[in-house]
RNA sequence: GCCCGGGUGGUGGAAUAGGUAGACACGCAGGACUUAAAAUCCUGUGGCCAGCAACGGCCGUGCGGGUUCGAUUCCCGCUCCGGGCACCA
């Protein structure tokens, strides 16, 4: 240790000069963090100093990034902020004494890497490997601490091959209601042998009932259709986004207008045999485990929102002159006197049968129409509203009068049962429906007494409703509540908006189903000792026929020899990021997804940090996974992540240059500055904006930004087909690289701010970054940018504050010859007390995860330690390994210059001593009514009494006092003292 | 439409428990060093008013109210921006 020196054997009394003695070392120091970047890099390597075991009698703490989809663009600089954020303080857990788990992998299946393997045939694994080693290479340029030997890929066979083991779980169990757990589908049958479906209360997709005997007597193909209704992962015929022209099932997002986003081909809702995950079982248990987590409120209510609990009735309508009956779900019980009509979901199973011959050509027209609208479509738009009468008429079973039936887009099929009672008097959306169509409207809610109130709030006093009429709201659905279970009519129910998870693609690169479906087409599970089952090598990555996986072209694979098939569809993206989190506690474990010891003394992560557009998406279906498998005693904590932080996205601008949208006679394209494009489409010419590489545009972002010659030059070269085009600027037009007119030509580009992809050619690589300013600079300044969560466009106008203020820190421990010098002498009080407030500083920023005012911090202290002309060892060293979470390079460069051995990231964080932050005097604000009038210095000690007789005894204050009468003082030990006046 | 954020100097932002609004930076202006530039350092910098100057005054955290001795902070209403959800029965 390099505290010898300064021990109180060897401190000198006295004279201050005779007990420093200065350290100079000859080493010219400048700071160029290029010279020692690879240097420390290469010595983490080799010392594995990021290297985490578990085994350890620290406490332990996990922090945890979402891990990237390794993208062809490469890390741009938003991904980063979230990394720097975890790195930041998985790096000041260590330096507390923690046990840090830090690992970094890859959501390495996708489309993109799919997609490009269809343009160019590259083999998805091929172009995804490549990817990853990009990604790598960027992260280790900024000096993550992640231990790497823990990395996962999903899709590596040896990580999906557990992927592939849980799905067989949640195949293998069923959601026990009433013990409110998953149990073994074998229990299921058990319950089914002895009695049946009576006294079951399983999570299932339709209310079956059978008795023992019925059981019994069912063929194998029967049962295992039965238990599909049960399994936690089943199959069912769910719809999908069908495009024809490009042969393949479309996300929702990839459907505009009804058409394909690419090509503009129609799509159209087909139904299709998939696979699905029974979220729904879990929906109750992750909305009430919400309360014990440490999410934003924000997060937690749109994960409320997502899973949505609402309570009501279900109830069932019998229908006139049939036997069939339309179940319904309502939370407004209620109104039922105001049902006048009721509609079902185009899709509705009952819709043939209540189909009359005289609507049949009617309704058969709806649901033609009804098929070219994509989901999105049916529920954005709210003004226009459709639908067709079937020309069959619903009973309602409390005025008993005949009710039409019919059908209309706004009833989804997949939420609640797909069918209503509609009340216009009381929904926005019936009276809209009812207006359209000339249906009765019967008002049962009185809402005078309640002014402002909407049709949808639940309050007012019951009318036209029989046994209801002059009952308040809630207290009338409670007892027709009661009235439809003693009636027979149905039960209360909750229900829940979340529906079950959708689980096959129709693609290739993802995991594959361990499931084969013996001649009858039953499926069955793979035994678990063959697991995994690897993905088959394929040429062509073009869907197959029919809207079926590109993975049927692999015949061999897929036909047994028994004569059984492999399922083809492959599992979506979120199935290896479901669990990702436990691989990293035990990543190379060939026995189990992780061993028990490793789950027992990781158990959860402590501090995730990602992006909100997993809001919904990712964290749900973790949270599900989570919780299946704590069910089966497999982890020992039922919530995956204990504390979550969004950060920010970091925008990009993006430069646009206008072209004509009609060539030139002569076939030329024409360009024109932004500033003309005004006048130009007065004229009645119109424009398209094309977005041009970022690095061509002269201040972009800045107002006035724009293509010089040179510019024009570049963005020729790289379009081609614009190469003879015309561009024209306010001081003149270039064509073929010649300006014909006086000054310096500007194409003024327009700006504006948006995401930072490949397409809008305004990636920003933080490499550049890091080989102009250095690693530590890059980490610092994009923390200085503001608060984490906050998202901001990119810029780097305030860079140099921080290169600056780096360059400072070095000095520090340089003479003005740039050779390292230190001094050996006892700091100061007032060196003492930077040191200690910037220590309590930066931990208290950093557990509320400010980092952007730590960077401050450590400038303050920077520039106070300068004018105090501190080179002190004993400040200076604690200041380094203060600094080492942000800046890791350059601490640990200075780390070893002070003589230092081992890593500083291995170091204590320095302990805090109140006793020299402890002012003796305090800078009072002396206001008046509220308003500062002057400043005082008063002892920190000073009674209450003292310092009102002293702040009434300065002059500017009696002069403010003057001539009025002091109502009363408020004095604020250590902050401040008021004086109010009258008159 | 509903829910959740947010609006502070020319710019990014700070103000952690209702107590000196604008920390720390960028930018800008002036100065020192230099033959010069870069780098570095120093000074100033919310707006308006007054003044030779010192000392000042008024306004000011999207807008309008309120609570309070005191409001960027709490409450009510509005507005704009961002995000999420959405014929959700």
């Amino acid at each position: 240790m390099g505290t010898i020196l300064h021990s109180p054997t060897f401190s000198l009394q006295g004279k201050q000069a005779f007990c420093t003695i200065l350290y100079t070392a000859l080493v010219i120091m400048e700071y160029k963090p290029s010279e020692f970047e690879a240097k420390w890099k290469r010595y983490w390597e080799e010392n594995q100093v990021y290297q985490v075991s578990n085994q350890s009698d620290r406490p332990k703490f996990y922090v945890l990034d979402m891990f990237p989809y390794p993208s062809g663009a490469g890390l741009h600089v938003g991904h980063p902020l979230g990394y720097i954020a975890s790195d930041i303080f998985a790096r000041y857990k260590r330096l507390q004494g923690f046990n840090v788990l830090h690992p970094m992998g890859y959501d390495a299946f996708g489309l993109p890497a799919e997609q490009y393997a269809i343009q160019t045939g590259v083999h998805p694994a091929k172009s995804t490997a490549e990817n990853i080693d990009r990604y790598r290479g960027q992260m280790d340029n900024l000096g993550f601490s992640f231990d790497w030997n823990r990395e996962v890929r999903t899709c590596d066979p040896q990580y999906y091959r557990w992927t592939q083991w849980i799905f067989l779980q949640l195949f293998g169990h069923y959601y026990d209601n009433q013990a409110n757990t998953a149990r073994p589908i074998s229990a299921l049958e058990a319950h089914f042998a002895k009695q049946g479906t009576t006294g079951l209360a399983a999570a299932c997709s339709e209310d079956l009932s059978f008795s023992a005997a019925e059981w019994q007597a069912k063929t194998a193909k029967e049962r295992s259709d039965i238990l599909m209704n049960y399994r936690l992962a089943y199959r069912k015929e769910t719809y999908v986004n069908w495009c024809e022209e490009l042969g393949t099932v479309l996300a929702n997002d990839e459907v505009k207008d009804g058409v394909s986003e690419r090509g503009g081909y129609p799509v159209e809702r087909r139904p299709m045999l998939q696979w699905s995950l029974r979220i729904t079982a879990y929906a109750d248990r992750m909305l009430r485990d919400l309360d014990e987590l440490e999410f934003s409120e924000a997060m937690k209510k749109m994960q409320s929102n997502w899973i949505g609990r609402s309570e009501g009735a279900q109830l069932f309508f019998s229908i006139a002159g049939s036997d069939a009956q339309i179940e319904i779900f309502t939370t407004r019980p209620d109104t039922i006197f105001g049902a006048t009509y009721m509609v079902l979901a185009p899709e509705h199973d009952l819709v043939p049968l209540l189909t009359t011959p005289e609507q049949k050509a009617a309704v058969d027209a709806y649901l033609t129409y009804v098929k070219t609208r994509s989901e999105r479509d049916r529920m954005s738009d709210v003004k226009e509203v459709t639908g067709a009468f079937l020309g069959t008429y619903a009973i309602n079973p409390f005025t008993e009068s005949p009710i039409p039936v019919w059908i209309g887009e706004y009833v989804l099929k997949d939420y609640g049962t797909g069918a209503i009672m509609a009340v216009p008097s009381d929904d926005d959306r019936d009276f809209a429906f009812a207006t359209k169509f000339g249906l009765e409207i019967i008002d049962v809610v009185d809402k005078t007494n309640y002014p402002g109130s909407t049709r949808h709030d639940k309050e007012g006093l019951m009318i036209n409703s029989g046994f209801l009429d002059g009952m308040e709201v809630p207290a009338a659905i409670e007892l027709m509540l009661q009235e439809i279970e003693k009636r027979g009519l149905g039960k209360r129910k909750v229900n829940f908006k979340i529906r079950d998870a959708i689980y096959s693609r129709q693609r290739y690169w993802g995991e594959p189903f361990p499931i084969i479906y013996d001649p009858e087409g039953v499926a069955h599970p793979m035994p678990l000792a063959e697991l995994p089952l690897e993905l088959p090598e394929l040429e062509n990555f073009q869907p197959a026929s029919g809207g079926v996986s590109p993975l049927a072209r692999a015949a061999d694979w897929v036909e047994l020899p028994n004569g059984w098939r492999r399922e083809t569809d492959t599992m979506p993206g979120f199935a290896g990021s479901s669990w990702y989190f436990l691989r990293y506690m035990d990543p190379h474990n060939t026995e189990a997804f992780a061993s028990k010891a490793a789950l027992e003394y990781w158990r959860e992560v402590d501090l995730y940090v990602g992006g909100t557009e997993h809001a919904v998406g990712h964290l749900m279906y973790s949270r599900f996974w989570h919780k299946f498998l704590f069910d089966l005693g497999y982890v020992p904590t039922k919530e995956p992540y204990r504390k979550l932080i969004n950060q920010g996205m970091i925008q990009g601008v993006i430069e646009n240059i206008y072209l004509q949208k009609e060539r030139l006679t002569d076939g030329r394209n024409r360009f024109v500055c932004a500033t003309l494009v005004a006048t130009e489409e007065a004229k009645g010419i119109e424009f398209t904006k094309i977005p041009v590489f970022v690095d061509y545009v002269t201040d972009y972002g800045l107002p006035g930004s724009y293509l010089g010659l040179d510019g024009i030059a570049k963005f020729t070269a790289w379009r081609p087909e614009y190469a003879d085009a015309v561009f024209e600027t306010a001081q003149g037009a270039i064509s073929a690289g010649k300006f014909n007119g006086t000054g310096t030509p500007r194409l003024v580009t327009q700006s504006e701010v948006g995401k930072m992809s490949k397409s809008k050619y305004n990636v920003i690589n933080p490499d550049d970054v890091v080989s102009q300013y250095g690693a530590d600079c890059f980490r610092m300044y994009e923390m200085f940018l503001g608060p984490i969560e906050q998202a901001k466009p990119w810029d780097t106008k305030g860079i140099d504050g921080v290169n600056k203020f780096l360059r400072r820190f070095w000095g520090l421990f340089t003479n003005n010859q740039g050779e390292l010098s230190l001094s050996e002498a006892t700091p100061t009080r007032d060196e003492f007390k930077v040191l200690h407030q910037t220590i309590k500083g930066i931990a208290e920023d950093i557990e509320r995860f400010s980092f952007n005012t730590c960077v401050s911090k450590f400038m303050i202290a920077t520039n106070e330690l300068q004018k105090l002309s501190c080179n002190k060892r004993d400040i200076l060293r604690e200041m380094v390994i203060l600094l080492a979470p942000f800046a890791p390079f350059t601490s640990e460069e200075l780390w070893h210059q002070l003589g230092e051995s081992g890593s500083v990231h291995q170091a204590r964080f320095p302990e805090l001593n109140e006793d020299y932050l402890k002012e003796s005097i305090i800078q009072y604000p002396i206001s008046i009514n509220g308003k500062v009038r002057t400043t005082v210095d008063l002892p920190a000690d000073a009674s209450n009494d003292a310092l009102q007789a002293a702040a009434l005894a300065l002059e500017p204050i009696q002069r403010w006092i003057d001539g009025k009468e002091v109502v009363k003082v408020i004095v604020v030990p250590q902050r401040m003292i008021n004086i109010v006046v009258k008159g």
